[in-house]
DNA sequence: CGATGGTTTGAGATATATCAAACCTCGTGG
DNA sequence: CCACGAGGTTTGATATATCTCAAACCATCG
């Protein structure tokens, strides 16, 4: 009995795209791992050598300038795939956020097996579509929205990625009390501020009564239809 | 004869993947469509009708905000794939900066087409995950770069997009002149900056000797060096 | 209890936006 | 051929959002 057959992403994660047989053979060529948060699985521009699946917890992707500027320009959750197959380097750095379980590969080894794999790169290809766009809807974000705007964005989308699968939700899909797998530097990270210019905006939303802050890490949204017309 | 074989994209496009065969297959489903600059071939929001290779000419693709702010998301050159397979809705307009030449295919059909041809969604694949890395690197100049940084980043990128294929050119594949298929608000929209802000980055290049204008839209990159040292 | 790392708050500096006017360039028509 | 107008661009003066620097604050952990 293989790692896959109780892996909770099985259904979700591009391994989806296999039968039993198959999913066998991807099996043989890769490995569980597991990350502290804070740890890193790859650095930017360095060779393209593992890809994986996320299992459990969340990771960031970012790049940085020479000074140390740095800039968050992806998250990722479980079932979301990470790593450059079809490429020699990595174009920015992943670190685990959380605690993490990933199932890695040889880059190599995987590219192999998905060019065999019809099935397999579709369901990459869907997934890296889907990415871009997402990508670039917050491209919008970081070129012309103001501080107001990108905060009260970022919790309106973190509140939707934070729910777990399976678990049902009253209001749309969307949760009202979660936990940020951020600090207040990371959020800053992710949308182009300041940490200072980022808390002011917590602060402000909070005591406009839009949201709540019982604790450093977690929101409590209460009252999203503000917060949404915050977000532009 | 069909279109196919006199395209001067055939070697570059996603359909240097198929042998002539399938390629006559893909023909009969497609068409050829010229726009004229400043023509949307597709817009934000709006159902994914439409998937395209661009033949000649640049377009840009876009969003937007409800109040009218503009944010440029993308930009595609002759070989360049459009549009988004696999979806519902595209997520940003694609509109002709100059006189362009793209061929066309009914997404539905083209969504099929593909599915039964892995080796041109692998290609499409590669694209994929190479604009994505692209974006993303963006995403890191948005985010965190000053306006001085952002415009000299850009004439870079510019100077290594605008070469000929097929034109040898002696500065390691970089132009050192070319024509900008961007009016000044156009790059404003590319690089999160108002229209002012961008003119006075260029006159500032422009006295230190960086650059000259010989005219609104042309460039000439006088040193390559201190321009990439202003980019940060 | 004190040290430590992250966070909030404050005061001031500054890069970029905003508003406004002058300036080219180019096509049109008298 | 020249005057005119229109669109885009540059330049100038000012406002302001965000950054920067600095201190206070707060939770956590030994």
């Amino acid at each position: 009995m293989s790692a896959c057959d109780t892996c909770v992403v099985r259904n979700r994660a591009i391994c989806s795209a296999l039968d039993s047989e198959e999913l066998a053979a991807l099996n043989a060529i890769g490995r569980r791992r597991n990350l502290e948060a804070g740890e890193s699985l790859m650095w930017e521009g360095e060779d393209s050598v593992l890809v994986a699946n996320v299992v459990e917890g969340v990771l960031k992707l970012s790049t940085g300038t020479e000074d140390g500027r740095e800039q968050i320009v992806g998250v990722v959750y479980p079932s979301d795939f990470i790593g450059r197959p079809f490429g020699s380097t990595t174009g920015h750095g992943v670190t685990a956020l959380t605690d993490a379980r990933v199932c890695v590969f040889s880059r190599r080894d995987f590219d192999a097996f998905a060019r065999q794999h019809p099935a397999l790169e579709h369901k990459l290809l869907q997934r890296t579509l889907a990415e871009l766009d997402r990508t670039r809807n917050w491209m919008l974000l970081l070129g012309r929205k103001s501080a107001g705007e990108k905060v009260a964005s970022f919790l309106i989308d973190m509140s939707q990625r934070l729910v777990q699968p399976g678990c049902a939700t009253p209001e749309g899909d969307a949760v009202q009390r979660f936990t940020l797998p951020f600090s207040r530097q990371q959020i800053a990270d992710v949308l182009g501020l300041t940490i200072e210019t980022v808390s002011r905006q917590f602060t402000r939303l909070k005591s406009d009564g839009t949201i709540d802050l019982p604790s450093r890490r977690e929101v409590i949204i209460v009252n999203r239809q503000a917060l949404a017309a915050e977000a532009g």
